[in-house]
DNA sequence: GAGTATATTGACGTTTACGTAAACGTCAAT
DNA sequence: ATTGACGTTTACGTAAACGTCAATATACTC
């Protein structure tokens, strides 16, 4: 495990571009380290990017994604105000979260049905199929 | 229940705009029945409106919303080599939604720790501010 | 010290998913 | 006959999330 790294190791990793994380940094959902012009980043950088990228997958959009980032950071600190606002966000957020593993196992559901619909009529066109070359009668 | 809908009925009923509706057809995802200009949407079709939002919920891209969607009406029908594609696409499907559960519960798993810390930190404060009141050094 | 690899900052382009406005049709009620 | 509610198409605008150059800087290496 690497203390540092840079901006195209960290995009290999992950299999995004340099571009999208500077463009990460540009709207504050990171902030590496320099030296001189280049960035680096730390070990807790790259987690940020990790968790960012969860996000995405959940399909939040990147203003979301920095606001929970945030949570992260504020969870132990700051006054009692910040600490009930961010309170309120992670309701929020767990309820859609919630609302979005309903939707998965509905989804899921689904795709179980249509999968089976798809399965058995595909068996039994390949009997059929099986059928018609043990017969004979064979069209070529 | 009722038979059919009109396009502000439907747009009421799931909180998005006609204009949203108008979208979702002229890119292949609805295909209401006419009468005259005016669209009339089947049950059938306000099923299909209801998946595609909870899609969207998901954070799909419309292109990839289209092509499951596509999966309920080729299910069990069509030729082998279409429903071999289709079953491939379920399982595409299928592992992104499995990726999204773990995701999710990842996420719900974040939130509980920085809840915690958050509600922790928020009671010393008002434990705090509750000794300090009855400890009389008010302050006004 | 010239070349190659990797980095940087702009600037502009692109795709997705609609919003918004214009200009018009239709039907019921006043 | 006109007002108002609802609908239509067409067209342009926009925000988000990057991609794609171009010009420039830094570092390594032969």
């Amino acid at each position: 495990m690497q203390e540092t790294y840079t901006i195209s190791e960290l995009g290999k990793e992950f299999g995004i571009s340099t571009r999208a994380i500077r463009f990460y940094e540009d709207k504050q959902l990171l902030c590496p380290a320099r030296n001189g012009q280049r960035r680096i980043y730390s070990r807790a950088d790259r987690t940020r990017l990790k968790l960012l990228l969860r996000g995405k997958r959940l399909g939040w959009p990147l203003e979301e994604i920095k606001s929970v980032l945030d949570m992260y950071e504020s969870g132990d600190q700051g006054e009692l105000l910040q600490l009930e606002y961010t309170c309120r966000k992670i309701e929020e957020s767990r309820q859609q979260l919630q609302q979005q593993q309903q939707d998965i196992a509905a989804a899921l559901a689904d795709l179980r049905q249509i999968q089976d619909r798809c399965e058995t009529r595909i068996d039994r066109i390949t009997d059929a199929e099986f059928k018609g070359k043990t017969a004979g009668s064979c069209s070529s």
